[in-house]
DNA sequence: CGGCCATA
DNA sequence: TATGGCCGG
């Protein structure tokens, strides 16, 4: 799942989302979503799911992790990524390929009682289907909270209306959104910060706590453009391509200080990069809209309660108490620029 | 994943 | 009030 460059950055951690409060951020939807998908499931893998066998975890993560991240004051923008570039094709093939395997490896664990290890293979199968994103976006509707269509990749997307100033920053797990541009980003926008290690048996908890990656103090520490930063991903490897095999992120960047660009390193190296002048347009030049707004409605509880009570069996009452946090914060008008100007 | 209840 | 464990759908 994109690049990984947890190991070279510079990151500040937060305490609490509390901090942010104020703040509008541009989610990545479907990186959002495949968490909710994978991560609420009963112990031996099974998702929650309504009456008549339909997933509703995505349903169940968006509403409350929204509405409580909403209750502190922080509001999101979700962002869908539009059709994918025809060169990330291998990279959604082999995900395939790795869910498959995994439902036969969930099935095989159960067969032998194996209940954790049943767990940690259904993780790996979630499937977000079209039902499910119209779903997502008919709920976000409901609860009065904006969502932006991408024309391509939705980090792209986020990236690009946060350089322009519209949301303070992007939130999602993948390190994208800096080579796409984004100035700030944040990961682990999350509450309670406590996770489950998934260990044999013996209870070990982690904390996870919410951190901001500024793009230009990393790119001035690291001492490349935002070009080299692109450069040096892609000889890691991208969606968009395989990578050289042997060059991690810490001898990329060294490589890239070395040799000033792509063109030099893989003189150097003497190796070959396919589509490169294309992987770089698609991370520098992506294809973005200016047709969003980042308006925050009043919930509309009638179509909330139809779509979440009667078509899925959730419960009235936990959904009402949901939708209470979204009341106060909703009607305050999303003043991003001056707020900036302001702190 | 967050909500919520039992427990101390 | 704080923590851990289970439930939700």
């Amino acid at each position: 799942m994109g690049i990984n460059l947890r190991d070279i950055l510079v990151v500040h951690p937060e305490e609490d989302i509390g901090a942010w409060e104020g703040r509008v951020l541009a989610l990545d939807a479907y990186n959002t979503i495949y968490q909710y998908l994978s991560s609420i499931r009963q112990p031996d893998g099974t998702p929650l799911m309504d009456s008549q066998g339909r997933v509703t975890s995505h349903l169940s993560g968006v509403l409350y992790r929204t509405s409580s991240i909403m209750a502190k004051g922080v509001r999101m923008v979700f962002v869908f990524d539009g059709p994918p570039h025809p060169l990330k094709k291998e990279t959604l093939e082999t995900r395939r390929e790795v869910r498959e395997q995994a439902r036969k490896d969930w099935m095989a664990a159960l067969e032998e009682g194996d209940i954790e290890g049943a767990r940690m293979k259904a993780q790996q199968t979630s499937v977000l289907d079209k039902t499910m994103v119209a779903e997502v976006k008919d709920l976000l509707d409901a609860m009065g909270v904006p969502w932006v269509d991408a024309l391509g990749d939705g980090e792209a997307q986020a990236s690009y209306m946060n350089a322009k100033g519209d949301v303070w920053a992007v939130a999602s797990q993948d390190y994208d959104s800096l080579l796409f541009g984004s100035e700030l980003l944040v990961r682990n926008a999350t509450l309670s910060g406590r996770r489950k290690l998934p260990g044999r048996g013996r209870r070990e908890y982690v904390q996870v706590v919410p951190e901001r990656v500024d793009l230009r103090e990393n790119l001035k520490a690291m001492g490349l453009t935002r070009e080299q930063l692109v450069d040096a991903a892609i000889l890691v490897g991208t969606d968009f391509n395989r990578g050289i095999k042997g060059i991690g992120p810490k001898s990329a960047i060294k490589l890239l200080k070395a040799h000033r660009d792509l063109e030099g390193v893989l003189r150097f190296k003497d190796v070959e990069v396919e589509h490169a002048d294309e992987i770089r347009s698609i991370f520098l030049e992506p294809v973005v809209t200016d047709d969003y707004d980042t308006d925050f409605r009043r919930a509309d509880e009638s179509a909330a309660l139809r779509m979440l009570v009667d078509d899925h069996q959730f419960s009235e009452s936990r959904v009402l108490s949901a939708l209470k946090k979204l009341e106060v914060k909703a009607a305050e008008p999303t003043q991003q620029r001056s707020l900036d100007a302001f702190l």
